[in-house]
Formats: structure tokens, sequence, C-alpha cells
DNA sequence: TATTTATTGTCTTAATTATAGACAATAAAT
DNA sequence: ATTTATTGTCTATAATTAAGACAATAAATA
């Protein structure tokens, strides 16, 4: 995000992603703190090489902030107003990081091609929690997942973002199979549905439910999990590895 | 397209429009012969000026091109492969305008910055063929409508953008009711019935298609129109200016 | 003027899908 | 052996969608 050159990118573009993970039967987003003195809350974002395809430069966005290599990724809108640009943010950077930053012109200078005007392309990505290290910088203890339900305050334009882009999850959901993406190899039903019900934000019937989604014909039914509770214990599931089967 | 400087334009940035009509029956497109050698057939393209937004950006394209000022538009999808620049296009070009372009040289300098990677924005427009003048260049008799199913070879990658907008339209057809921005003010329920049949390319029951139309609550129905033919007239209808009413 | 013809608007019925209710199966605690 | 909580699936009901039927009608025809 602060590289001081735009050197290799394509100017005045760039990629910003929503990373979607699940955990405690709620949708949670990844959330960087930034580097700096002051609250800056903000989402992966990254820019373009030259020679490098939107789909790629998204991609490398999202594995170097999880360090995993298959990853959901939709192109969902762009956010191209005018007005979006970097100024009053790192104007507010500069007033907090005094010690860091020696003049205002000096800073102004560099950082003349990230004053510009930027349109930024909007991607959502899907990541299993389990599977992917906390993601935790180790000065900054407030980089982590947070609560879709209880976002805090991002930089520039990013809740708008998030906002769009769980819009656009929510419309996909039913058309592409994506859900899954957000879950262990192997759930259970019941993790499935709760899992429908904090994207949605509203409940299912447990019967239709698992009606609805065995009649997709995409799951695989496998051995009972064991739970140790005091009750029948529930099937595991996974993805068909291929649908001719 | 040919503004050979990109002052006052974001580098490397453009948008297409796929300007869509209604006419005899079929869904069509709007497509541009270049004015040069060579049978180069194009969507309506442009720039982004530096202090526009991107969303007004793709209205003025259209506007342009069009010559009124209501127009349907929606973003729908972002072409950013990185393979995806006008060398190949240009090279066409400057083969089958020797007598326009110079040098090679000299007009690989002056159309550098067009030479560029670019990344584009497509938009679809809906209009109302009805009401817009005969698109024809006095010049360039193939510019004009052409049926979605018989579209010609266009420049680039024009004609992916064109199926990818055709695949964007099914999708919001049910869920915004824009399909209306495709048809005169009024018209009858016969014409939505074909416009729907001709964007999604199956036919409806015309009973269903009707009762269905109607409990959207979206339609005013007017007086009846005289066909001259020997049955029933069918009513008029039009959009409700206020869905309070 | 009565009849015919083609199309429109709407009603009724059938088929399908979605929702709600019911209950046996079961894993472990009592 | 009984109890408890949860799971998987069945049946019954409601709602929606699709198909069939028919009267209304505008002008041509007899």
């Amino acid at each position: 995000m602060f590289n001081p050159s735009q050197q290799g990118y394509i100017p005045q573009i760039s990629i910003d992603c929503v990373i979607f993970g699940y955990q405690n039967k709620q949708l949670q987003v990844l959330v960087s703190k930034l580097n700096l003195e002051g609250n800056f809350m903000s989402l992966a974002g990254g820019f373009i090489h030259q020679n490098e395809d939107v789909d790629t430069a998204a991609y490398r966005i999202v594995q170097q902030r999880m360090g995993i290599s298959e990853i959901y990724l939709d192109q969902f809108y762009v956010f191209g107003k005018a007005s979006r640009n970097n100024i009053g943010f790192i104007e507010k950077v500069m007033e907090l990081n005094t010690s860091t930053f020696q003049s205002k012109s000096e800073t102004i200078q560099t950082y003349d091609w990230f004053n510009n005007r930027f349109i930024s392309i909007g991607y959502y990505a899907l990541v299993d929690i389990s599977s992917v290290l906390p993601p935790k910088d180790n000065a900054n203890q407030q980089t982590g997942w947070y609560n879709i339900k209880n976002m805090p305050e991002l930089i520039m334009d990013h809740n708008d973002i998030v906002s769009k882009a769980l819009e656009s999850l929510r419309q996909n959901l039913d058309q592409k199979l994506i859900a899954f993406n957000l879950l262990p190899e192997t759930f259970t039903m019941k993790e499935v549905q709760e899992l429908y019900e904090a994207i949605l934000d509203r409940p299912f019937a447990r019967n239709n439910f698992q009606k609805k989604i065995l009649d997709l014909g995409v799951l695989q039914r496998l051995e009972k999990k064991f739970t140790g509770a005091a009750n029948k214990a529930p099937y595991l599931y996974r993805l068909k590895k291929d649908n001719t089967n």
C-alpha cells in the first residue's frame, strides 16, 4: 500500500479485496490496521502490474495477505467517483505521523502518484478461516477478523465497498454455489445452514433446508461425526470432487 | 476514439458501452464502423476525464453517440487481461491506411499512449430505438443496429464484451425492471412479451405472462390501441410514474 | 345486418414447488 | 432401561407456476 513508487504499476487503478471468512456462526471480514500512528483500518488492497491480468493481481493481493493459494475470488464492482482520491486520507496520516514524514511538501511529492484520483476494482474473496493462520500482524493487534455486523470505521470508502460486496455475495449465493468456500473440507448440514443464515441474515427451516441442499446434488455424504453429545450424530459432507460422478 | 492525446484522460482505462435497442422483434446492438479504410466495427467507447465520475463518462459516451439524455446504464464487468491492448488493432489499421498514417514509427509515437495495455469497464445501455435518430454516419453505411444473433466481427475483444453484456442483462431482467427502457412510452402487452422472448430467447405462455407482468404492479393501463385488425384491440400500457400511487 | 375470424383478457384447473408439521432413529447421559 | 436432545426424512398443507378454456371484441365477410 505504501510503495513509494508506482514503478511498473498501472496508474490510478487499485484493487480492493473484501476477504470474507466464517467463524462463531458469523460472517467475518478481514481488516488490516495500517502500520502507522492513528487508527487506520483498511481492506486488503494493491495495484496492478503492467503485465498482469487484473484477476491475477487480485489473487496476488489476497494470497500475500492470507498465505494460501486456493482462493475463491469474484470481481463485483468498480468504484469510480471522481472524488475518490487518497488526499484526505494522506493528510490525516501526515497529521498523526509527523516523525515519519519529515515535511509536508516532500511527502506530497513522494506520494504524488498516490494522491491522484483512483478507480478501484472491487473483489470479494471467500476463505476457510480454519485453514489459514491467525492473520495478526505482530505489531498490529487490531488487525484481524471483524463481524460483518460490527465493522470498524475503515479508511476512504472501504465501508461502502464492504456493503456492496455483501450485497453481491448474497445475490450470487444461490446461482453459483460459492458458500462452501467458507467452510472446511468437511462439514455438517447444520453448519451449512448456520452459514446461510449468517450470510442472508434470516432463519431457515431445518427440514426444508436439508432437502434443498441435498437436492442440489453437489454434496457427498461421509461418515458420521463424533460429537460426544447425548443425541444422534450428524453426518459429515463434502463437495463432490467431480460432478460427473 | 482517435483523439491523438490522452491529455486530461485517465491513462490505460477505457469504457466500452454495449448499446441495446429493440426492433423487428429482435434485440439489437449499436455498432459503429470506424472512419478508416478496412472493416473496423466497434462498440461505443471512450475514456474518462480526470475530474469525471466513471458513471458520468459512460453517460457522456452514450449521449454523444445517441443524441438523447435519458439513458438507462448499468456497469456490468471489467475486462482486465494483461494482453488486452490495441497493438494488433493499430497494426491492422496502419496496414490498410498507409495514406493517412505517414510513417510507422511516427504513428507509433503519436499513439503511444493508445498502444498501452488498457483495462476496460463495460457498461450496457438500454435505449428506445423509436425515440432516437437513425444512427447512421453519413460516411459509414455499415454503422447501425445489428441483431444480437447475427453480430459482425468487431475489433479487439468487443464480441466478448457483447456476450457478457447480454448475460448480465438477462440476469438483471427479473430483479431490476429494466426491459421497459427498450420500449416506447406506451406499448401493448404483446410487445412486452415479444421483448422478453427476444432477450431471453425462449417463448412465454401469453396468459401467464400477462398475469405475471400485471402482478408486478408497475404498469398503468391506458386506452385501447387502434390496430385496424379484424379482432379485439389491445390495451396500451405505460410505466407508472410514481410507485406510491 | 348477421356471421366469421383472429386476437385479447381473464377465468378455472392441473402440476409443481415451497412451507409446515410429524415422527422414527440415535448417541450419550441418567 | 429410560430419558434427552438432535438428526434425517417422511407426509400434509399452502403457495406458486403452468396449462387449458372461454367470453369479449374489432373488423372483414357473407
